[in-house]
DNA sequence: TCTTTTTCTTGACATAAGTCAAGGCAAAGA
DNA sequence: TCTTTGCCTTGACTTATGTCAAGAAAAAGA
């Protein structure tokens, strides 16, 4: 079993930063193992450090009183996640759970804090880290006031083809249930948009994987005219 | 005429600097005057600085391509605004416009991010206001995604309440029609349910004027029951 | 492989909230 | 003060999306 804490040295928030500094990363980080389903950490708790994905998949997501589910972002290997109460000192505005089998990497808010205070290069790695997920949230804010549902889905698509690098095919790396609690939805109309956008030959799906079938079509759902009707 | 630059040594992002680095930042930032109105930035320019409100009222916004309008945020006095293009790199992800007669303060890119190099107690407030900024738009996430209207607005209103530090009764700084956009809906519906929530005597509305008759009706409002009906 | 459980899909229905349109009110300017 | 302009309110209607319920499909476990 490899060294979890080699990913250290691949992680951009740690971009640029010198072997030495790199070697002080990796003696404040801590192991964690979260198995899929496992609550790593709730909102309101107090946030004592921030984590990192080495492996696995974590989603950060809000719950109604109603019990309906908003998920805020998915995080993949590589990427930091609850270091807003490490800046703010109030608790986890959120919650956070496994959605895979995870090994994660745990920052302690206090050596982490001694740390970025003698590192510029940090502290701008970790501005540029917040500046883009303050970005992230303007989009998805966009999405949830001004798109209805069929919009965020291709708007989704098209990301994922992108992020996927591919041209006409992308594979779901979550639930279809997982991805109306993303979008803003539920499962039930979920299906029926994936549904209405085959009927519009828009795309074709077979279980996580999705054809994208018209991709000039997938931009303009939701505009002017129909988005499915 | 008072000289506006007084006001940098008011701004929470500034507090616990040093005078010697007051006046670092004085000697960076000038001084920009915007009517009621103006835009100030839109979506996709290169963002060479930030700002700051020395005097006015500044709304961030998004608009759709039916042109519905969804606001991000309010700034006031002391408040600073579209930093996400100095620490990314990238252009603004939204637009801003004063709504009242401005005085901001500007901070060009390059000499901030040179002061913020050798100043930790300044990158640190950076992480911080950024940290809150991420915290807001996660109430703001779950207000668009998990409430509805009435709800959102009930939220709001104790909110202000808090903010003006009034038990019972609560100015609106900002237009009605500007509030529907906050809150992601439009006036019309804003407007039914100010009268909705009238005749469960919870509030009373006069102009922008707003009694909160029924503080522990308002904080369930949306919940199981009925939130107007 | 067969069984059990979860996830997904589809139908019938309810409802929150948007659209369109008209009129009233209030703030800004003459 | 009067007038003009924009803001706010209300009504009638449409529609997107949520709720409830049942069955189908797929995944997980025996």
């Amino acid at each position: 079993m490899k060294n979890i804490f080699e990913i250290v040295s691949t992680v951009p928030l740690f971009d640029g930063l010198s072997d030495d500094q790199l070697n002080e990363i990796k003696k404040i980080a801590l192991s964690k193992r979260f198995n899929k389903g496992e609550t790593i950490f709730s909102e309101g708790d107090p946030g004592n450090g921030f984590y990192v994905v080495a492996e696995g998949l974590v989603k950060i997501y809000k719950v109604s009183s109603e019990g309906k589910e908003q998920i805020l972002h998915i995080f993949g290997i590589g990427e930091p996640f609850g270091e807003v109460p490490v800046f703010t000192g109030q608790p986890f505005p959120a919650n956070a759970e496994a959605i895979a089998g995870s090994h994660l990497l745990f920052f302690p808010r206090a050596d982490f804090v001694d740390l970025i205070t003698g590192n510029p290069a940090l502290s701008l790695s970790m501005l540029a880290v917040l500046s883009m997920r303050l970005r992230q949230f303007t989009v998805q804010i966009e999405n949830l006031s001004l798109k209805e549902v069929p919009g965020r889905l291709a708007s989704y698509l098209l990301y994922l083809a992108d992020e996927q690098g591919k041209e006409d095919s992308v594979t779901l790396d979550i639930s279809k249930s997982q991805l109306a609690s993303l979008l803003g939805t539920i499962p039930e109309t979920l299906s029926r948009i994936f549904a209405k956008m085959t009927d519009m030959k828009l795309i074709e799906v077979s279980g996580r994987k999705i054809k994208l079938v018209d991709r000039s079509g997938l931009m303009h759902v939701g505009e002017h005219g129909k988005s499915g009707e």
